[in-house]
DNA sequence: CTGAAAGCGCTTACAG
DNA sequence: CTGAAAGCGCTTACAG
């Protein structure tokens, strides 16, 4: 019945607004009004416009709206991966923010490339606003990203000067907590730094705040005391193999870049019956879920993951919508959380 | 210069079709030509177009020209949840298909619901079709998405008759592995089933098969043998540790309804001195990463997340660009996978 | 408070 | 092969 009475109308058969404001007796201009700005309709009208809505399960195209307000109420988010327990919780908290606030997400992995040329089809282009982690230090065209048709704001990296609203996180004080305790049980010569490859911003970051605190000591860190490769369970596995062949993993103590890393290095080490925390004590980087599910339990910096998300959606949305306020640029805490796999309870 | 250039023309100071039009000296129904019809339109004139698109950095108004095609290239998926192993594999998978396919993905974990009325601005009007995973037998409102203006596939729930494109999995097969895997070194009557609440349509399956199989071993499930609550770690800590406090978990063997609850059990029971596989046998299901990061390693069933997530991609697609094509129906299969934590190798 | 009209930036028959 | 024109479904000054 509703069906048939909405394709009365249009030719293509959907209902439009010039559906409703036939059935309702006024202009169209009336229909919009009652949906935009209602308190510019009088009271009787607005309830016959709502009622002609209703019955004919009237929805705005947003197409043509999208056309007059340049609005979508769509946010672009741009990550390097989606994979794992970090970009999950990321996600997770982008959409919860994001719903609240009536925005929707439009996530992409393989999207931060700032595509040339127009036949690309990029539907970016219908996003009120863009969301784009970085990691790492090279190939960021942040140029790109602040010159895009759309307000941005950036997770991961900063400089002095930028123009984008930036959201970083301050590895350095937690890592730095999480290596004084590592410290505090091992000498600096007997300490280790597992991480990505150079380049990564955060591995890197780690790594400064490692090195500084052996420095601290009296201690330059040998290049042996120093791995880098990837933010991967199979590559702290391998270091892990690697070391225990050469007898190396007795008495020591390792920063890894992320739990992931952390936890190949353990399972190595459990396999091979080297003790945690009484040979070897390990933290890692991001206190995701992991660190409690894994035995012994994983020491770890948190990673404000929830912040972040709720701060980017924040800020994207002011952005949006109070354009010429400036770019802010906010550093979220890290912190450190002892369990087992480092001891010394 | 560029901008310069760009911005003498059309108010808003964009460059719009018209600007590149004049730019090239030609009817704005050329530049749209050579965008999409680049066969009607002449080598040279269609070079001197591109030339103009190049020099302005045009890019269409996708929503001009979604309100003519009534297309976005934008797929909208709606989840239970996007928390977990599970979705971000699914996620990445999808994301991965469109991407390769040329869309993007609408995604949202809060919109399952087919929300009335207009004022809401759901964005997903946008899309061009959406995915829905169902998890829950009640409240499914299938006869809403199969109304939607879009077309729609749906992920989890299945039902003869459907009108809607289904992908289901089949629990069944995979299940039934692994409890045979289990009654070869445990009696039925000292099995057990731990799983998320009844409704939930995969637990239900899961626990159907494990009754099944002992019944045909001539044992009917006594109600203790069978367990349900939630897919959480925490659910499966506190069922094995009231299995322990009342002295029940030795000699047994566990069927776990997902990954997560069977490291609940497993965790619990190693921090309490009960051997796995020893004395209890346990397996999982879904096959997450985490199933290897363990110790022991996790036994489990494999669900085919990137071929369900290919799968629903692909789908949608060929809904999209084929409406008058039957909906299909796919059902994917899973297979047991031993590990450790299940012994008996 | 309400309506007629212009226009957002495109696509697509329709002529030529 | 190309252009003039109509129109997609809305919003928004502008009058009244």
């Amino acid at each position: 019945m509703k069906r048939q009475e909405a394709s009365e109308n249009g030719r293509t058969g959907a209902v439009s607004i010039r559906s409703v404001a036939e059935r309702a007796g006024v202009s169209i201009a009336t229909v919009s009004r009652v949906l935009n700005t209602p308190d510019k309709v009088s009271q009787a009208t607005a309830e016959r416009v709502r009622e002609a809505i209703e019955d004919l399960e009237y929805r705005p195209n947003l197409f043509a709206k999208g056309l007059l307000t340049k609005r979508s109420r769509v946010i672009g988010v741009s990550l390097p991966d989606i994979h794992g327990e970090f970009y999950s919780e990321l996600m997770c908290a982008l959409d919860d923010r994001a719903c609240a606030l009536g925005y929707h997400l439009l996530v992409s992995s393989n999207a931060h490339r700032v595509e040339r040329g127009p036949g690309n089809g990029f539907a970016l282009d219908l996003v009120d606003g863009m969301i784009v982690m970085l990691t790492e230090r090279t190939g960021v065209d942040i140029e790109g990203i602040s010159k895009l048709s759309h307000p941005a704001v950036v997770i991961g990296f900063d400089e002095p000067g930028l123009e984008v609203e930036t959201i970083v996180v301050d590895n350095q004080t937690g890592a730095r907590k999480a290596i004084e305790h590592l410290l505090s049980g091992n000498t600096p010569d007997r300490c280790y730094f597992v991480g990505a490859h150079r380049g990564n911003i955060d591995s890197d970051e780690r790594l400064n705040a490692f090195c500084a605190a052996l420095r601290e000591r009296g201690h330059e860190p040998r290049s042996d005391q120093i791995a880098r490769r990837e933010f991967s369970f199979d590559w702290g596995w391998e270091w892990a193999e690697g070391m225990i062949d050469e007898g190396l993993l007795e008495d020591v103590a390792v920063f890894a870049a992320n739990d992931e890393i952390a936890i190949g290095i353990a399972n190595a080490a459990r396999d091979r019956g080297v003790d945690i925390p009484g040979s070897l004590r390990v933290v890692g980087f991001d206190d995701s879920r992991l660190c409690s599910l894994l035995r012994p339990k994983l020491s770890s910096v948190r990673m404000p993951v929830r912040e972040i998300g709720h701060a980017a959606i924040e800020a994207i949305i002011r952005r949006i919508e109070e354009p010429d306020s400036a770019p802010r640029h906010a550093r979220l805490a890290t912190t450190f959380v002892q369990r087992e796999s480092s001891g010394l309870s």
